[in-house]
DNA sequence: TAGTGGTCTAGACCACACC
DNA sequence: GTGTGGTCTAGACCACTAT
């Protein structure tokens, strides 16, 4: 009864939203801590006024992102933050270094439409009569220690070409293309392998002659489930791991 | 009206994943094609004589699957098989080689109880007093061709070892483990690097001096959410790839 | 204006855990 | 038993797309 309409459902703000920011919060900050139940979801509904569906739709959403796990006849318990998010999601590669504690920093080694040529008109299914496409070569580090060379290609308009003082004052290509070309990134497919560096890379990548690199590819599609970008990314081995989460299948797939 | 009950509910059979199973049939055999909208919810309810929740819910898990898209004020439509599943889930290497078009085989290059070490000690949580781990070391082959040395570490007790014979006769080893020990994997961990084979490694899978091998760690968490092995697996990079699927966090996650 | 998916409700019954 | 999460219902209203 403390609460009443503490979630507020006004204009595109969604109650199950806000019930999940709310528990994540108590989550966050140990209110509700590792390895205790949480209250009923009966509790719950009548506490922030609001049905159990909801309660158990925002509940769903913290299982997925790995902050709670639910048992039958018992409750919902949280879980350790090992558990938590690490779920591998699209985020820019600055996100990714920030996350892994670096202060990340560019420089732009290339930029500019470049020839088409067919792995990549395949990669970004694009028409035959498609000539040239948008190349922007990155080289990536965290502090001053180079982690990544990163060439992206782009099916731009020859008029919506970008200038290296425009990405520069813009920080993130993703934003630049959000704004100027109204694409956003929805999901992406990715292919991790590994080989010995090129010359050009060992140098960029200050490499010694036992370092090997993860060599990575992947196409992005944007909000429409078109390719939207299609980018070779290679790191430097020794210092840059993927890490990633696997989960069982939600149900049915056997 | 042309159905009535096709929805058995009946014991431990679930409406929602039996309307799952239905609609991604109609999908896979495509009795409804790519880029198509599929019958709306208030029709498929009414059809298959449920309600619309449950109807929301199994398409909910078509969504996360990758086999729909909806739209506000559209409808639902069915996606391109390249968007399907391909989400990395929890199976083992031999399901990983069939997916991949092989014909798995291994060799059982070791198995049995050794020293525990610190590294493997942390990875599966024990504490000091354990002194033994089970080790069991595998040759992976796709046809004639060694694709990977996986060598995998369970916290068993001594009376619960496995012998080489039961599992060449199990097979998997996850299934092995599931019957004897009733530990069953629910997700799982891993790191993704590169680096050099050692001379055994090169000899055991066959490479020249140019190859190098991705070598990835993975702690499996079983259903108590307690580590139930700890794997470290060597591939060839040039006959293996990690294919991986990278999606936009559900919400609230800024 | 009509039809769609998105959100939400206030119930109900079931399967499971615990006492 | 009682209490928990898991499933399911039959509605309702909203936001968006189309015509």
């Amino acid at each position: 009864m403390a609460h009443d309409d503490t979630l507020k459902s006004s204009k595109h703000v969604v109650k199950y939203q806000e019930l999940y920011k709310l528990i994540k919060e108590k989550i966050d900050t140990q209110a509700w801590s590792d390895g205790q139940v949480i209250p009923t979801e009966r509790e719950l509904a009548e506490v922030y006024n609001t049905s159990r569906t909801t309660v158990r739709k925002a509940i769903e959403h913290l299982r997925q992102q790995g902050y709670l796990h639910s048992e039958h006849g018992r409750g919902n318990f949280v879980l350790p933050e090992r558990s938590r998010q690490s779920q591998r999601s699209l985020h820019s590669f600055t996100d990714d270094l920030l996350s892994r504690g670096g202060k990340p920093s560019q420089e732009i080694l290339e930029i500019g439409f470049i020839p088409m040529n067919d792995m990549i008109r395949k990669s970004l299914e694009l028409p035959v009569n498609e000539r040239r496409v948008f190349c922007v070569k990155r080289l990536r580090y965290s502090n001053t220690t180079p982690m990544g060379i990163q060439t992206s290609y782009f099916p731009l308009k020859e008029k919506d070409a970008i200038s290296k003082e425009e990405l520069l004052s813009y920080g993130s290509l993703y934003k630049l293309l959000g704004e100027k070309c109204n694409v956003f990134p929805l999901e992406a497919y990715e292919s991790i392998s590994a080989r010995l560096p090129s010359s050009t890379e060992a140098r960029l990548l200050e490499l010694s002659s036992e370092d090997v690199v993860l060599a990575c590819t992947r196409i992005t599609l944007g909000l429409n489930r078109k390719p939207m970008e299609y980018v070779e990314m290679v790191y430097p081995a020794n210092r840059y791991a993927y890490r990633i989460k696997i989960t069982k299948d939600s149900f049915g797939q056997k």
